[in-house]
DNA sequence: TGCGCCCTCCACCGGCAGGAGGATCCGCGC
DNA sequence: GCGCGGATCCTCCTGCCGGTGGAGGGCGCA
């Protein structure tokens, strides 16, 4: 695959795993394991002194669990950062979606076959990310349930609004008042104060701070996008 | 596998694509292609008298669009609810998010070597979702700056009001009124005036307007919440 | 050409919001 | 006991907001 090949570090608590994906991993000749680590806190100073491409990180670990690990060598800001590809006995979400947040590049279960894991590990040296089949539905469903605004594009409502309402209503939400909303569209605040009244009347809204509300709620505007 | 075969709808555009795909499909025993749809709004209709396993959909279609047909065929509140396997040309944000809000179990790139397609097939019919590792990148991408809230879990400011005042701030991101809030709360109207007040000085914020947008913001309170 | 929709702007007015300033009560820690 | 912070309540005042009513200009469609 690669002139030099992958290399990986292990990081796990109990060696005799260390030793079983050892054995599975060196027979991949693209593959070469350079280190173990048996805790977070190992883990973390071999990824500095290893440079490693991959590091396949268990979860569960004492001292400094594998979250906090993934969070502190993802973190390092050098030119080559280690992707981790997080291992988890169970698909517990708490776990994945902490490990995520670390800057995880992909999940696998424990029991995954031999063939998969090597997989797994060229993709993820590859810049590339990887889920286990039922780790991604958890995935899918929590994205899915975090975004189910589209499924109506325009809340009835919100298609009855005139462009300029509809542009007006997102400087509202943006806690704007209408002077300032004047100014930034360059108009008169009479025009603005018509348009923020149109607004409510259409939505049957009562002041502006419902107004707010409305675009959050209706997906119009999305917290993060400030 | 299974003693049934996994009955495949193929759904693009593309005749010649569907063939190919189908001459794919077929050569596995436990694959059979039960139909082919050249736009969404067939799709919906073959989903719906041939239910099928699994839906292998292309995105983009005249008449009415992967997502559309996705949406529909997710929708639809039957017992055996087909599983919708998503084909993307390119990998382009807006369309997963879309197909994914609209229920698909996973997404592929057209050019998925056959290998992987098949048990893509598989593993949806499971019940479990696939997504292409670039693709999935760009999913914990996303999500991991979607959900940056446990790093902070209060933005250091949100820690400084009290319990009462973060009370007020979630009433005050619902739309109410000081009348309102004071009425929910049983205390008097002024006290309300007090709170909203002090968060309004603790936070830095004008008006009542930024503060309910600064919870949407901070996390405090989360669009579907309502 | 005329109708309708949208954007633009104005004046007037009532009301709620938000700031200033001060006050009481309670619980907690020194 | 005393101080401190939080919750509760009050008055006065200013200002922005939102409602009402009206008006002109541009653009598309019948």
């Amino acid at each position: 695959m690669t002139a030099q090949p992958i290399r990986v570090l292990l990081v796990d608590d109990q060696p005799l795993l260390r030793t079983g994906f050892r054995m599975i991993l060196e027979a991949e000749s693209d593959i070469a394991v350079v280190g173990e680590s048996g805790d977070g806190e190992q883990a973390v100073a071999d990824a500095r002194a290893l440079q490693p491409d991959v590091v396949l990180m268990d979860i569960r670990m004492p001292r400094v669990d594998g979250v906090q690990a993934t969070r502190q060598i993802t973190g390092a800001a050098r030119e080559t950062t280690p992707r981790v590809l997080v291992l988890t006995t169970f698909d517990l979400d708490e776990y994945v979606v902490e490990a995520l947040r670390a800057g995880a590049s992909g999940f696998l279960l424990k029991d995954v076959p031999a063939e998969d894991l090597v997989t797994a590990i060229r993709t993820v040296s590859r810049g590339d990310a990887v889920v286990a089949p039922s780790i991604t539905r958890r995935l899918l469903d929590m994205f899915a349930s975090r975004f189910p605004a589209t499924d109506s594009p325009t809340p009835a409502n919100l298609a009855h609004l005139t462009d300029r309402e509809r542009e007006v209503l997102t400087l509202v939400a943006r806690g704007y008042s209408n002077a300032e909303i004047a100014a930034e569209l360059v108009v008169s605040e009479t025009t603005v104060k018509t348009h923020v009244g149109n607004v409510l009347t259409k939505l049957g809204l009562r002041d502006r701070v419902q107004a707010a509300v409305y675009a959050y709620e209706s997906g119009l505007v999305q917290p993060g996008a400030l």
